[in-house]
Order: structure tokens, then sequence, then C-alpha cells
DNA sequence: TTTGACAAGCGTCAGTTCAG
DNA sequence: CTGAACTGACGCTTGTCAAA
């Protein structure tokens, strides 16, 4: 056997971290350096912060896409190291049923 | 070559969540 | 309470591919 070991240990324990997705980043200030921004929108007339607006939600959709994209392949890669993982499981509870029975034999 | 179906990506809007 | 960020939903555009 020994099929498949190294991708069980790349997949089970590392997965469950790596394919968090709502609190990777989402809650985080993003970089910090309002400052200037928010100064901006004080000054500005209303058709220029609604640019402002969409800009920034432009990139945010961007950015919310990305995320996701990464958060699927990784459940993706997940699925498929844990189908590996029982195939193995299988094959070995088949060998030891086989060892089983010519010993009862 | 043309055309219709399909997938992927994008921008925008509206609703939700959360920090200040 | 308010403003900013996040995200689901919708419509639009573009690229790809098989069938005609």
């Amino acid at each position: 056997m020994a099929v498949t070991g190294d991708e069980t240990e790349t997949g089970t324990s590392g997965d469950l971290t790596a394919c968090q997705l709502q609190n990777t980043g989402s809650s985080l200030p993003q970089g910090g350096a309002e400052t200037s921004t928010q100064g901006f929108v004080k000054s500005a007339n209303p058709s220029q912060k609604r640019e402002h607006r969409l800009m920034k939600n432009r990139e945010a959709a961007r950015e919310c896409r990305r995320k996701k994209k990464e958060y699927v392949k990784c459940l993706e890669n997940r699925v498929a190291v844990l189908e590996n993982q029982n195939k193995t499981l299988i094959e070995e509870l088949r060998s030891l049923k086989d060892i089983y029975r010519h010993k009862v034999e």
C-alpha cells in the first residue's frame, strides 16, 4: 500500500485551514490608508462621489470573485484528496479481509 | 464560413454586516 | 446611526466549440 500516503498529508489537515472563505480578509481594513480617501469623499461633489463609490465597488467585486474562485479550487482539491484517501482505505480493508479469510480457512 | 449554445468575466445595484 | 466593505443577483460582452 502507501499508494497515496503523500497526498493525504498535503490534503486533510492543510486544507481545513486553507479553504476558509469567510474571514480570510473580508473583515480586514484593506490597507489602512483611508485618510486620503476620506478627505476626497468629503470635498467631492455628488457625481464625483458616485464615481468613487462605483470604482471602489468594482474593485471589491473583482477581489470577491478572485477569493471565491480560490476557495472553490481549494475545495475541489480537497475532494480529490479525500477521494484518493477513501480509495486507499477501501483497498486496505479488502486486503485485511482477505488475510483474515485465509487464516480462518 | 456562419450560427447558436455555453462558459467565464465584468460592472452595477441592492441588501447585509460591522467598526467607529 | 452611518459609512465602508462584502457579496449575491442580474444583465451584458467576449471567446470557444460543435453543428449546419
